[in-house]
DNA sequence: TTGTAAGCGTTATCAA
DNA sequence: TTGATAACGCTTACAA
């Protein structure tokens, strides 16, 4: 196991263990030439590594940030911690993924959990549950940036996409192509992207004088979905076009069809509000509104970054434009 | 920021350290009622929030352990690192996920980084490039999991598949199916999987007295596919059922798919050697050997928790059958 | 240019 | 049943 420590270089170089510490910091300024080698020395015989713990407990700095992901089994969710951890790994920070499995408790534990464990600051897509807690470390100066959802008014800098424009853009893509049967399906309105989506949906019909129909709207849980679906389908007068509200309901739309053996664009226009693994290369390939996950990723870690070094950040909302790509999915409604 | 210590805690409560210590490890035993609840009405008028780091010095346990994957683009990555998280969970373990991206460089980064750091043990997905630090880490009694890649002759739990007879079911379905000409496609033949796979498939036309042909059988770097995969189909003999190697060569058959136009499985049958996301719903239906991931990574898991916890454990191959699922993209070859 | 010594916030040992 | 006190392995004034 771990054995050896600085003590021990320390005696083996024939110096003192401060003097060791000044040369791993790389304070070579006043060190001698041989002092500089014999400990190099040491080091190799030993085969010395630092205890990082020992060296936090006293820096008040771990080096390590924690990432608080709402789902994980958003593709979106995964784009963007990756992102976070490659703008970290160039500046030498840990970063920590945690799934809270959009269970507030959870998040809480979690919250709490890392913030004990010393990670420098937190980077949350929050579940929005907790404002209590969030306005207590934000007071405290405890560095958080909070990505994809919007959460209480708080003082903090939050990425969040462009929700309202994108899905309004993709109602307007789905009128040019001719619909007027227009179609959203969200889960729960329980976070501020899918109640900006619909809000979106709601603006662009307006701006074209279609009338809002409720029948057209479904905003239900993942498992209510298939129900909802038939339900929607039976209509006499079914949608001729889908929005999607994100990947999971993509998920649930694709076993429908399957179920009903029916084909996009064949049977409806479909674009999908997130990003998703093989839409360009499936057939057919998916239109989707694709966020700038990569971009919003490495933004936040940047703002996290900075707030960890002191440096000033705009406690500013970062907003995102998504990218419509309309791919095979859609189709020009001829009725 | 962090400011409350146990100190202050022991001065609110009017007791010493010891005795604040010994109330937040629950050592309930020998403790005075009224002491009881005074620590705890101290600790939540301040506030007070232990600090892992300087217990974990003082008890050389952080309850964190890493895992190092080699790709994380890989789905079956995720998947294992998700049951890992989970596993964990229950044991108040952190996970921290590393890439290596297929880099030995960054792979021995990180391994000593994450001992540093002092975590309680790694699971690994080895490049296999690192032998000897492999060995050392072993040697010296580290807590150690390797999954899904061979690496060396090292004495410790490696968690695998059965590449080989995986490999050899998917193309003797294919012969049963009436296929003859039949394809292998992976990426370059640097880790065992790869290997493995190709071996199956070679073993079961061996059995079925089908010629080996080299021309059907491509293990070039991802870039490479798209013009290997021309090259292939220009032969005048084409093949009739392709395996592709893992999903990164899969979404490069598709995109080969969408530039000829062509589509499966109509102009060749195809089963994909890796769990991909919408598998069961795209349509067609993805034919597929899945690896039981979640299976694999809580056994990982349990594994080195155990270790860690010094318990024996078997060091020897945990090997787990795949699953291979006959969907639409295989149909029978009549000619 | 290097060494001494005092922490960092816990836990553990042993007395009281 | 509780309290001193010494670690844990490192950093950092300050002294030499």
């Amino acid at each position: 196991m771990e054995r050896v420590t600085m003590a021990d270089v320390a005696k083996e170089a024939g110096v003192s263990k401060s003097t060791v510490s000044q040369y791993l910091n790389k304070r070579y300024e006043y060190m001698g030439e041989k002092t500089r080698t014999r400990i190099k020395e040491a080091i190799e015989r030993l085969d010395y590594q630092p205890n990082y713990i020992a060296r936090s407990l006293k820096q008040k700095r771990t080096s390590m940030i924690g990432i608080i992901v709402a789902n994980i089994m958003h593709r979106f969710s995964t784009e963007v911690s990756h992102a976070i951890e490659e703008y970290c790994y160039d500046s030498d920070i840990q970063a920590i993924v945690c799934n809270a499995d959009d269970d507030p408790a959870k998040e809480k534990k979690y919250i709490e959990m890392l913030m004990a464990k010393q990670v420098d600051g937190l980077i949350i897509f929050p579940t929005a549950k907790n404002i209590d807690l969030y306005d207590q470390m934000i007071k405290s100066g405890y560095p958080v940036v909070f990505m994809d959802r919007k959460a209480g008014d708080l003082n903090l800098p939050r990425i969040v996409a462009n929700n309202v424009e994108s899905a309004y853009d993709a109602v307007d893509h789905f009128i040019k192509y001719g619909h007027r049967k227009i179609s959203i399906i969200t889960q729960e309105l329980s976070t501020s992207p899918r109640a900006e989506r619909v809000t979106g949906y709601k603006n662009c019909l307006q701006d074209h004088e279609i009338e809002y129909k409720d029948e057209y709207v479904i905003n239900q849980p993942i498992e209510e979905l298939q129900l909802e679906l038939d339900r929607m389908f039976s209509l006499s007068q079914p949608p001729t076009a889908l929005l999607a509200g994100n990947d999971l309901v993509f998920l649930e739309i694709l076993r429908f069809m399957k179920r009903k053996s029916i084909s996009v664009p064949e049977h409806f226009s479909l674009v999908v509000f997130d990003n998703i693994p093989f839409a360009d290369v499936a057939t057919p390939a998916v239109s989707t509104i694709s966020q700038p996950a990569f971009e919003m990723g490495q933004k936040a870690a940047e703002l996290l970054l900075k707030q960890i070094k002191k440096e000033d950040v705009e406690l500013k909302e970062y907003q995102y434009p998504c990218d419509l790509v309309i791919r095979e999915t859609s189709a020009r409604q001829t009725d």
